[in-house]
DNA sequence: ATAGGGTTAG
């Protein structure tokens, strides 16, 4: 076995080693002698699995640590226990620990495995890393539908759909056939983009693939792309079809409706939802769907578009009373704007005022965008000067306010907050895409129709 | 024993 000293080379000087110790009610000693017990059957890849588990992540972290400092169980070090404490590092804070352990894979000699490599693709995809991310995926000699799929989503989680749908294509022009898995997430790409037309050709490869399993993620994702591609006929077709719904089944659906504007069927099943649940208490526990905070987020959006105030109230009062969820800032939002697009400007100004949490620019902004609207003069300029305070560069703030100077007359003013504009800012520009960069490369081999269906578009 | 998926305001 090579003997490291994995603190003192050069390369691992400037990264300093997490100090969660901190975190920890325990001292060192006492968490040293629980070690050691864990120790005694010698298996410390069960026990970061186990911390794990518990989601325990700081645990993970500190054991694996406490692995790489003992003389006696730094040999069982393996590629698996790398993998445990790499899941301890998936939230975004937790990114420059796991950059160490990257550098320690590397150290190890552990870099071309291949599950370490997908896990590393996707934690840098986590700590918004694109660049990172991709290139984890390049240095993977031989790559499989999972890593591929893993790309994939790494460019979806990030916003990027299109880069997602040319990875997609890409994948299949290297011979690699999607699974139920891969089309999941490509039909997300599509319903983030609005390619209605993809995403009705990768339907069309499902329903002809015989081998491939159907499940209700990619139904879910089916539903969602039709509703966000402006189809919400076809939407609600698979949905009524849909036999075991679960919450995203019924959350997709209420969103999808409440962005046609049609409140009236979102709401209703809701209700459906609700009842359903009821039921079930008294007979079988199989269709018990409990509404989650994603619910309520399409519950709150469809009273708001169609401008149901009383109803929104209800909801959002319901939702920490009977349901226990506590609001998040979606909530919030989605308040604000049911009173502003109602025009009921005061009852939205002390709603933010009274959320638990100092709202960000963006809520501000909302009801300025309303003042605007409603040549709110007052309340603007307050406002106004709340977002000056949280965002001052924003342009678009000085427009709204400017345009209510004009809405009620005063064009001095006016004409004061508009040059501001002129001195702060480059113009702008549009653009419009003609065609799709898809139908660039058509791929048409009449020898493998179904293979090369959906590449194009 | 190890890796990938669906719903989220303006």
């Amino acid at each position: 076995m090579l003997k490291l000293n994995l603190w003192h080379e050069p390369f691992m000087k400037h990264l300093k080693w997490l100090n969660p110790l901190a975190n920890v009610p325990l001292s060192k000693w006492h968490l040293k002698a629980e070690f050691h017990n864990s120790l005694k059957p010698p298996r410390p890849n069960q026990t970061l699995k186990k911390y794990l588990e518990c989601n325990n992540q700081t645990k993970v972290l500190l054991y694996f640590r406490y692995l790489l400092r003992e003389r006696s169980s730094f040999n069982s070090i393996d590629s698996f226990s790398f993998l445990f404490a790499l899941k301890a590092c998936n939230k975004k804070h937790s990114s420059s620990e796991g950059k160490q352990l990257h550098c320690l894979v590397l150290k190890f000699g552990f870099q071309y495995v291949v599950q370490l490599q997908t896990l590393l693709l996707k934690l840098y995809a986590e700590w918004e890393n694109l660049c990172e991310a991709h290139q984890m995926f390049d240095e993977i000699p031989d790559k499989n539908i999972i890593c591929w799929t893993s790309l994939i989503s790494a460019y979806v989680d990030n916003h990027k759909p299109n880069k997602a749908l040319e990875v997609f294509r890409l994948m299949q022009m290297n011979n690699v056939e999607p699974d139920q898995v891969t089309v999941t997430v490509a039909l997300s790409a599509c319903a983030d983009t609005g390619a209605l037309e993809m995403g009705e050709r990768i339907h069309a490869f499902v329903r002809s693939k015989q081998g491939m399993k159907k499940d209700l993620c990619l139904t879910n994702a089916l539903i969602n792309m039709y509703a966000k591609c402006g189809d919400i006929v076809t939407s609600r077709r698979l949905f009524d079809s849909t036999k075991n719904k679960d919450v995203t089944t019924w959350t997709s659906m209420i969103v999808g409706h409440a962005l046609h504007g049609q409140a009236h069927e979102a709401l209703q099943i809701f209700e459906e939802m609700n009842t359903r649940s009821e039921k079930k208490n008294l007979n079988s526990c199989s269709y018990l769907v409990t509404p989650n905070d994603v619910t309520f987020i399409g519950v709150l959006m469809a009273c708001s578009h169609a401008g149901l105030v009383e109803k929104g109230k209800g909801h959002f009062r319901s939702m920490t009373e009977d349901y226990g969820i506590q609001p998040r800032e979606p909530h919030f939002g989605c308040m604000v704007d049911l009173f502003c697009r109602a025009g009921h400007l005061r009852d939205a100004y002390d709603f933010i005022m009274q959320m638990p949490t100092p709202p960000k620019a963006v809520i501000w902004r909302t009801l300025l965008g309303a003042c605007s609207l409603h040549g709110e003069l007052e309340l603007g300029a307050e406002v106004r000067h709340k977002l000056l305070k949280l965002d001052p560069g924003y342009v678009s703030d000085s427009v709204a306010m400017s345009n209510i100077y004009a809405d009620i007359g005063m064009w001095d003013k006016k004409v004061i907050a508009r040059n501001q504009i002129k001195q702060s800012r480059a113009p702008g520009c549009s653009s419009i895409e003609v065609g799709s960069r898809l139908s660039e490369c058509v791929t048409t081999d009449y020898n493998h129709p179904v293979k090369t269906n959906i590449i194009c578009s």
